[in-house]
DNA sequence: AATACGGACAACCGCTTCTAA
DNA sequence: TTTAGAAGCGGTTGTCCGTAT
């Protein structure tokens, strides 16, 4: 025999939550830890599914989240993860500890995508050489659409680059009770204080203690276990298998993303981003809360890397470090 | 002013993987 | 070892809101 049913399917409330039920929910787990999803409904009386419960916590509930304002540097990670692991969103939201697989999916979707599929429409049509330079060069074959949509809706200004400073955004949307759910977030803030581990800091797995929220953190699923970890054989794979298509497109200037490529070995490649990784400044990184890089971070770390380089000139985002 | 449309995001659905009994 | 439910995860849908007509 199994275990028994998490929940009655009869009886159960869909739909948005209310200001009322994320206390109650937030009360529980504060007393009683996440985790143990099965007997969340039971317990609070909640009319909601176990599930349900699961995924309204860890995705909008719990400590440590960042909503909206999506930085530059968050939008260069997501390219560059996304164009390096697909649609692996949970994998993607390992990187980023503050957001949240659904929010980075919703994001990619709603913003990301579209922008990269206009650059590849741009692209093919010219490289981004060529590209960049037009907008200083009227002879330039680049039609006035492609430029606009580069020096317009493509415009990721440099000068936004620096962490400090957060992206303009158009005001938040006013759903019904995000405030409070903010709200809600805020509140359990003061009670992290006092565990073990502060808001919003990179996690690592050593903790086995699931008694405490900050420690679920760690290790609840659906976006709230985010912690680094070392790249998968499937994740190596996939990374020689785009360099490889990199190399394979290099002559005609068109990789990844319509990224370019030096045509470097994948020895190269990461022996060079090994290099380079060294030679950054690495003093603000406390070891003990950040991990040793693993082999994606030190891709991802490498400014050598042409592929990134060039997405990021034509998409002016900012260098990732 | 009313309506239609599209964007953004929260939540749900369903499949896969993990794990307790 | 088997089985069935829990948990994890990605895709899709529903709803709200702002904007255009």
């Amino acid at each position: 025999m199994g275990r028994p049913p998490c929940c009655d399917k009869d009886g159960i409330k869909k739909g948005p939550w209310t200001p009322e039920e994320d206390i109650i929910l937030v009360s529980y787990i504060q007393e009683h830890g996440p985790g143990n999803w099965r007997s969340v409904p039971t317990n609070t009386g909640l009319l909601r599914c176990s599930k349900s419960c699961r995924l309204r916590w860890t995705n909008y509930l719990r400590p440590g989240i960042k909503r909206g304002n999506f930085t530059s540097h968050e939008e260069g990670m997501i390219i560059h993860l996304q164009a390096l692991l697909g649609n692996k969103w949970a994998a993607i939201a390992s990187y980023l500890p503050q957001r949240t697989d659904n929010d980075i999916k919703n994001y990619w979707n709603t913003h990301l995508k579209k922008k990269l599929k206009g650059f590849q429409t741009a692209f093919q049509q010219q490289p981004p050489t060529t590209m960049l330079s037009s907008s200083s060069n009227p002879n330039t074959t680049i039609d006035n659409d492609h430029r606009s949509l580069f020096e317009g809706q493509f415009s990721f200004k440099r000068a936004c680059a620096n962490d400090n400073l957060v992206q303009p955004t158009p005001a938040p949307p006013s759903f019904c009770y995000a405030s409070s759910t903010e709200n809600i977030s805020r509140l359990l803030e003061n009670w992290m204080k006092g565990g073990p581990m502060s808001k919003g800091k990179v996690a690592t797995n050593n903790n086995n203690n699931s008694e405490n929220i900050s420690d679920t953190i760690n290790s609840e699923g659906d976006g709230g276990g985010r912690t680094i970890r070392a790249i998968s054989q499937e994740e190596e794979d996939k990374f020689d298998s785009i360099l490889s298509f990199n190399n394979l497109e290099n002559d005609n200037n068109v990789g990844v993303a319509g990224a370019t490529t030096t045509g470097d070995s994948v020895e190269e490649n990461i022996n060079e981003g090994e290099k380079v990784c060294g030679d950054h400044d690495m003093d603000n990184i406390d070891e003990e809360t950040n991990p040793p890089l693993t082999f994606l971070e030190k891709w991802l770390l490498d400014e050598t890397t042409s592929s990134r380089q060039v997405v990021e000139e034509i998409l002016q985002l900012p260098p990732i470090f």
